[in-house]
DNA sequence: GCAAAAGTGTTTTCACTACACCCATGA
DNA sequence: TCATGGGTGTAGTGAAAACACTTTTGC
């Protein structure tokens, strides 16, 4: 109660507005990465493809906000969660004037979660398979993927987008997929070593070829220490 | 009318918050980069030094609302404005729960502006003398220096800082000043002149030697075929 | 034994670094 | 004539690019 005089006390001449949190999720599946969208459940455009958003409550964090929105459809806490863009055209909603603080997530595609997603009538989309989204959603899925090709160049964002122990073919292909172009593997195996923050396993993943694949794990601590330095993680 | 009644007719239980734009305004003067602050002038701070803002009208976009901060206290229009980020704490401000939408932009220091600035009891402060500001401004301008560095990979800050023409050594204490660090000036030179985005005048600056330093000027068209491409243009 | 994916080295090329001296001019 | 800032070139180093063959093993 406190609180609330202390918070209503100032600047009470001034208009407030809506204010949402809205998330771009992103995941990697099949050697290739993936958006998840769900169907809008509310007016207008009911129906439609959209990200997954909310309204941002008084006593929240907007992080918090759009942490417990993720954690609702998806069940997943913890995972990598970045702040984008906010959108604040007056127009942009036909609903009402909403200002929208958009988010974009990294997440490891498992069976899991995918029964979690099923429940809320969404869908992982391929990149190059996204529908027209409801509002200006589409835009803030290209301001995303935008986002996500930078950031490779700061972080290494494999230790969110694969299972905790991966093969250099899935990494490769990872890349080969953001990048939408071919790399030479046996140079990109160079420049990966060379950051050194994988640890190599003595297990093989036989899934995928009769010889096997050396399986590899991200070496968090390794890795601490070059953020810090500002390494540049540029393949 | 119309307006009024469409944008209200959804969303109708959801609580609504003040929105605020906060602009982070750079500048470059006797070879330094500075910043311009203000003597916050309403309660709670007031008179503390502070970023300059104003809170978001329902019926205004909230770039615009920057932009118009940014011309009713410096008199500039259209110069480099980009949104940097929001801050969303619920105690952040201890006035209300505001939502602040922090923008940064650069901007050239010269005699005009001054005047105008002198007017709202505002200083441009060096990056290093920079005193304690209000709320979690500290934590904005901070971030907003972080965003200028990466900004220089991506983009030529030289344009919006440097007067229209300017000279090489101009540029160079720029980028040394930007990075905080001593570079080589025969290599920045190299450097530049192979990005091929200067364009070379037949006049010299004689103010600061008596040999005097030639003119450049940005050739934009150069500029914007780079950018499509995606060059990188760190020193 | 062969198909299919995994894994490995060398040479070339190019960009970045380091480094020191001459130039033009006003006072 | 000299002090001051402006301007230039070259050799060395290291990272990235280009490129093709051998290994393993389930079928």
């Amino acid at each position: 109660m406190l609180e609330e005089v202390q918070l209503s006390t100032f600047y009470t001449d001034n208009e407030k507005l809506l204010v949402a949190v809205d998330s771009v999720i992103f995941g990697y599946e099949d050697g290739q990465m993936k958006l998840l969208l769900f169907k809008r459940k509310i007016e207008p455009f009911k129906d439609k493809w959209s990200l997954i958003g909310r309204f941002v409550s008084p006593k929240e964090d907007i992080r918090e906000a759009a942490s417990s929105v993720l954690y609702d459809y998806t069940g997943l806490k913890n995972i990598f969660l970045e702040q984008l863009f906010t959108f604040g055209k007056v127009f942009r909603d036909p609903g009402s004037r909403v200002i929208s603080i958009v988010y974009y997530s990294l997440t490891r595609i498992n069976d899991f979660e995918k029964k979690v997603v099923e429940k809320y009538d969404s869908k992982w989309f391929s990149l190059n398979e996204i529908p027209e989204l409801v509002l200006d959603h589409s835009e803030m899925v290209s301001k995303a993927r935008m986002k996500l090709i930078e950031k490779t160049q700061q972080y290494p964002i494999g230790i969110d987008l694969l299972p905790e122990k991966f093969t250099m073919p899935q990494l490769f292909n990872l890349y080969q997929s953001l990048y939408d172009r071919k790399l030479d593997d046996r140079n990109f195996r160079k420049k990966i070593e060379g950051m050194n923050i994988l640890k190599k396993l003595n297990e093989k993943d036989k899934r995928t070829s009769k010889k096997g694949a050396f399986l590899y794990k991200f070496d968090k601590k390794k890795y601490n220490q070059l953020l810090k330095k500002g390494y540049d993680f540029r393949i």
